[in-house]
DNA sequence: TTCATTTATGACACATGTGTCATTTTTGTT
DNA sequence: AACAAAAATGACACATGTGTCATAAATGAA
């Protein structure tokens, strides 16, 4: 199996040119600049070192490409998220808040996810549960953490609850026009979202 | 020149067989699914009765049917933009944000904008000036009922005006979960902006 | 240096999308 | 029915992307 170096073990042949990591990385930001119709092995060889037949070596198409990239970037969201200490709801939010907002592009980049064909690709469609998986998990949090910011009568009852975790989720998207650093953008986008536009 | 049928005017031959705006209908809502790089032509005309070939008669190639309908949808836009009464400052937000609720797909679409080569025609040049031009236009229109609303006390001052801005337009965005009708989905959302979430 | 092993490569056959154009089809007029 | 005008069509040459495979290059060990 390719990628996989364990320490220690005999090792000879040629080196690989770039690493798993990297050509993910990669694929990630050609998703969201072109869209997964518009992504294809030419364009990301074009942006990586070598000849386009390589990456045949590791994936063997588009969709395995596209899913194992998937599954790394909510994998390491949900390390992130599942960190978060929920004794107090609010902070949690806010923290939680700060995740999401690091990764603003996760759900951009998932919401192609339906796109990918896994009838050729079993490991595709296994990635994709991993996504689907993932998406679970986060959405049982936000709710739990939503639940118990009710309980604890932190939120207003006249708009429904879906509605303010909706508005929630939303705020990740909006444009950081005034180029604040992360933590001081999520922390204004929460007060925002707490206290409203209105004085 | 075609889709021009002047009333009164003498006319022979054979009729087209899908208007224009039936085709720019479509186009609009294949590139919001496949993103710009995602479309093409084969794709549109295999949503259109006929031949591929037929789409040639009426637009040189891809690039000058997405100009035309971006042109199109943010027209519309400004149409009705324009005809708010601005007397009542919050009213009038109010109002906008139903416009662009009902037209939510547009900033998504116009996304897309800068991807259009225009080298190669002059028409998709033109078209996407007035697309630009548009663009200024609304943002002219939220400068000024911001400033406005500022004016009259009506917005809280330790948030910076661009992110309150931000996340008023960002609310578009915000997934209609409950699956409200428009009117009322855009009256609880500008209620969640102005209020926030916390009671 | 020679060897075993692993990765990299370019060429090839195939598939899909583009733009053009000579020809055909449709339609209203005479 | 014959004609003129406008639109539709399919075939063609070309361009771009896909997946495979035999071969070459690199690397560490013996």
């Amino acid at each position: 199996m390719y990628f996989e170096m364990l320490k220690g073990e005999v090792i000879m042949g040629r080196k690989p040119s770039y690493t798993e990591s990297e050509l993910l990385d990669i694929t990630k930001k050609l998703v969201l600049e072109h869209g997964y119709d518009g992504f294809h092995l030419k364009l990301l060889s074009q942006h990586l070192p070598g000849a386009r037949s390589t990456i045949y070596q590791y994936y063997a198409n588009k969709e395995e490409i596209v899913a194992a990239c998937m599954k790394r970037v909510i994998s390491s969201v949900i390390e992130k998220a599942s960190a978060i200490d929920e004794t107090d709801t609010m902070q949690a939010l806010q923290e939680l808040l700060g995740i999401y907002v690091d990764e603003s592009k996760l759900h951009q980049l998932l919401g192609d996810a339906h796109k990918i064909n896994t009838t050729n690709s079993a490991a595709a469609s296994r990635d994709l549960d991993v996504v689907e998986q993932g998406h679970t998990t986060l959405k049982i949090q936000l709710t739990r953490l939503f639940q118990r910011a009710q309980q604890e009568k932190n939120l207003r009852e006249d708009i429904p609850l879906p509605v303010l975790i909706g508005g929630f989720f939303n705020l990740i998207n909006t444009p950081n026009m005034i180029n604040l650093p992360n933590p001081e953008w999520s922390k204004l986008l929460f007060q925002m979202w707490i206290g409203g536009a209105q004085r």
